[in-house]
DNA sequence: ACAGCGGATGTCAACGTTGACATATGTCAA
DNA sequence: TTGACATATGTCAACGTTGACATCCGCTGT
């Protein structure tokens, strides 16, 4: 900025001036001001202007567990295009699912001033470290599965509510022996939820729940090893429920590969392609887009001074009959 | 920072020196100011750091056209892993494909001095602008598609060779009529390359190109459209050649929704259920995760010092045979 | 006893920018 | 003519941090 300020002969002050149309300038001087900008491809330094201000960088940070997942890539649009529109800027770090990556990517989105936090927590996560920027009032929102250890806003979906019914969809056909396929249990959230909204339908409906016919898998092709384990048992399942579009997807990939049709199937979370499968895949689809869009309003509201107390949003799903969920039960 | 010194009853200095591990700290002042750190919640702040030292900002900015896209979120991947061993963080915006967005995310990343930039161009784009930073030698990757008015380091699929072997092989299996479904036409060169690739199959077999076996649609659903209006020709084509995920993705779903197993179709890119489809899909697989890596590597070897001409780097693809690809041309 | 040295800490300025306030010049009404 | 006011620009300090250099202390060796 010194630099533009001494080829036009002002100060900086008045380059400054120019840049933010702040107080009078000469029309004459302006264009001068521009052209040696334009000339010098002067960039002004955020940084330094941030930190004169004492303002947060009009950034939002968003930590998510995998770039290539599209759910996680669909709420991130979702956010984007709601938060865009206020002139905030959403940068996305890529956590790989593990708690450390998690927390370092958050020190840098922090040390950055960002001026509000969105977290997809890693499945080990633990959110005390953040209690110090909530109580100084940094908006922090939650997407898709709690904070552990911190009251905070969050927004996911009806985990228990759509396994319930997906799995209800099944017994519904007749299906007795339900199997299944989901993330590694321990710590995950989403995983946990949808698991007791198996039981729950199985319950519900009376039936026995056995843990034979619970298998894991943490990415694709683990979760077809687990579809066909589950398949090969003594006394195997007639119908399957995937906690998630991995599992789905593996799911899928082992009927396919065992050439198995007569095996129902209802995935939790929505696959692009899934009416074109043979059988059609059922589905209790989620809503990523809306998940995304929900969260950026509640971090919009909280950046407009929104004080109330931590929110939980739970955005509803969607059971898609397509055809693998309606194969009847056999007898 | 101050805050803490006060804290302690030491300078601001002497707390810098504990957090840097920079010159001698009595041991036992040391421990006082991590106390102090701890009880204040400080966060160093980077911007003053940065502003400070002269330094980039230890991140790397990538724009990219849509987050949703597996084959993007797969390439940001790549990245991620390739240049977090560096200790630096990579920060992602998604510019919607459109060149508006795609310059004032680049205008951000700039602003915050981020040390590298990787832009997946959008349709659109112009580069010009950038010039004054290549020269200044900020590290510049283009990614899929190569940079507008900038000669810059990029990193492109072998778009025109692939799409060439998907058609031929289509060619191979007797088709003579051979539909082409992709982006729209004038400015993508993805489009443009692999439209090349096809001209070039047909020619290379002495096919006459016609006008009429190719559509157009931006997005999925455009893409089912544009098959089924090639399917409705009063002399349809026996094959398709999909121009890329979503347009592949939209073909079979037309075909799924004509119930037509007999028209035989390879895709450019690859899906994650390609195998489970019927008949399975045949494609030409980009390799997205090496993409990233090697975009990696090309800005790592810049932010080394690497000072050469700038490259261009194509990566090959490969046909996945899987079944619709194989189908004969009847008669 | 004292120079010399290394360890521990402090002082100051500067990075690029902008708020607060000051100055200079011109215009217009009383 | 004067002073009140608006316009155009400048000066200075400060944001949080750290490099360069200074200072103070106690210990060592002669």
């Amino acid at each position: 900025m010194t630099d533009v300020a001494r080829e036009v002969g002002v100060t900086a002050k008045t380059v400054s001036r120019v840049l933010n149309d702040d107080g009078p300038v000469a029309v004459e001087t302006r264009e001068r001001v521009m052209a040696a900008v334009r000339k010098l491809g002067y960039q002004p330094n955020l940084m330094a202007r941030n930190m004169r201000v004492g303002a947060r960088d009009a950034a939002i940070g968003l930590v998510i567990p995998e770039m290539g997942n599209p759910f996680f890539g669909t709420v991130a649009g979702g956010i984007e295009s709601a938060v865009r529109a206020r002139g905030l800027t959403l940068i996305v770090g890529n956590s790989s699912e593990t708690a450390d990556l998690e927390q370092s990517l958050i020190a840098t989105f922090l040390a950055r001033r960002v001026s509000a936090l969105m977290v997809v927590p890693s499945a080990a996560g633990d959110h005390r470290h953040l209690r110090n920027e909530r109580v100084a009032g940094l908006p922090i929102v939650f997407l898709d599965r709690p904070a552990v250890g911190l009251t905070a806003d969050s927004v996911v979906s009806a985990n228990r509510e759509g396994a319930r019914a997906g799995v209800a969809h099944l017994i519904a056909h007749g299906h007795r022996r339900i199997g299944f396929v989901g993330d590694v249990p321990a710590t995950l959230y989403t995983r946990r939820e949808r698991f007791q909204g198996y039981r729950d339908a199985l319950e519900a409906a009376g039936l026995p729940f056995e843990r034979s016919l619970v298998e894991t898998g943490h990415d694709q092709e683990a979760a077809t090893q687990a579809t066909m384990r589950l398949l090969a048992l003594t006394n195997p399942p007639t119908a399957l429920f995937a906690g998630n579009n991995l599992a789905s997807t593996g799911a899928v990939v082992a009927l396919s590969r065992a050439r198995r049709k007569d095996v129902a199937l209802v995935g939790f979370d929505d696959l692009p392609l899934a009416e074109c499968l043979d059988p059609p895949l059922t589905v209790v689809a989620q809503d990523p887009a809306r998940m995304g869009a929900a969260a950026a309003e509640l971090v919009l509201s909280r950046l407009d001074g929104d004080r109330s107390k931590a929110r939980r949003m739970l955005v509803p799903t969607r059971l898609m009959v397509r055809g693998s969920g309606e194969l009847p039960a056999p007898r």
